[in-house]
DNA sequence: TTGATAATGATAGTAACACTATCTTTACAA
DNA sequence: TTGTAAAGATAGTGTTACTATCATTATCAA
């Protein structure tokens, strides 16, 4: 069986959409290793014109701007992982096993997944860990907001939010847990590869662990009332 | 009683010490004017220039670029907040009770501390919830951690951590229970205001609630084992 | 087969940005 | 008085972030 995933993205992410040619294929597929190569501020459309071999302007005809591709593969990501997240918890009825289905989810490598070939699903999540959140931390994130640029975001944060008040109905705070536990998957990630004092990993690195310290977190908090 | 505070910065952030001049005064006060009202990104050092009325030259004798400005910002307010809780929390004997007043100092407004003329907490307190995780989220984290840049929010950290273990001696995470108090009291006050569907505080918008949030998930935590 | 259309390629150009260099002026201190 | 350090003034360079235009190629319908 081989089925071949498409995830539909919102329109204004683009001006063309990449998924529909080889060129806006290649485009994704490329910025993708620069930007995990070089970080996002060092990327730029010139260097990604140079490494596919095509030119500027080319690029320019698929995206506004290095900040809307960037958006846009945020996007694909937080699309891809609530599609994982549905996929793996199908069937589950425990709400608890399904949390701790998204915490191992969101704080464990990912494994590529097959059925995208133009996405390396594994560099992807490491670049969402150092750069997902400059998506969204900039003066213009209102108006991106209004455009429904970070939906899926948002729509997965509200799907981990409801599978928290299936544990725990009356907890106060699900909207907020859940976003407290997708931002700490990735910044506990990188704090201990880079900033190892700031966790308690940096000895064995093993992102088990951080599973370990995330689920204690949510099942304290909520086990509580 | 007029004191002013000085606080000691690593000299690596900079390459003339802008609290020894006029100049470097201004240069600190207006670039976080500008940071918060454009934004990182659209801050440049020729606009800083313009706005103080001198020449980027000039910047450039007292910063190498604007992240190593970024990075000094950030640097100087962790280190005004480790002073301001070691001051807070003096004479406290109860860890409970300085972890809460630690929640509060990072989770509300800060007065402005007049004992520092030149710099405005408030809006630097805005700047860092926006911009912070910017100085370390880049390609350069290693080195720039290898020239202690971070030291002062590595400090806090494990000032925090020292409190958790001392409400919870066996508590097994207190550093990222630490870290992550510090990065969502800030992450959870900007998706309250600019992406509030993250939040179970849209409605108010009351930085309180930020507070009853962050105690309730850490109390939980550590006051289970 | 032609002819319209859309995607791409090729080239050029501009304003702003991120610096670096150099020379002059000012200030104050030995 | 002279030396030195900070600051001002000016210029220049390579890169970035675009925009515009025109030619070429592929596709698909008349």
């Amino acid at each position: 069986m081989e089925i071949q995933l498409q995830i539909k993205m919102n329109e204004r992410l683009f001006i063309r959409d990449p998924e529909q040619s080889e060129l806006g294929k290649k485009i994704i597929l490329h910025s993708i290793q620069l930007i995990y190569k070089n970080g996002f501020e060092a990327f730029t459309f010139k260097k990604l014109a140079v490494d596919i071999g095509t030119t500027e302007a080319g690029i320019y005809r698929y995206f506004e701007n290095k900040h809307r591709l960037l958006i846009y593969l945020t996007a694909w990501y937080w699309s891809w992982l609530e599609y994982q997240v549905s996929f793996q918890t199908n069937n589950i009825d425990d709400p608890a096993i399904k949390l701790k289905m998204v915490i191992k989810l969101l704080a464990t490598t990912v494994e590529d997944d097959i059925s995208t070939r133009h996405v390396d699903e594994n560099i992807l999540h490491q670049i969402i860990i150092t750069e997902g959140s400059k998506a969204y931390l900039t003066k213009r994130v209102s108006e991106d907001n209004k455009d429904q640029l970070f939906k899926p975001y948002k729509d997965l944060c509200a799907v981990i939010g409801n599978m928290i008040l299936e544990c725990s109905p009356n907890y106060l705070y699900p909207k907020s847990l859940a976003s407290t536990i997708i931002e700490m998957a990735h910044f506990q990630n990188f704090f201990m590869n880079n900033l190892p004092s700031l966790t308690d990993f940096g000895e064995n690195r093993d992102e088990a662990e951080i599973v370990l310290f995330l689920e204690d977190l949510v099942f304290s908090s909520i086990k509580k009332g």
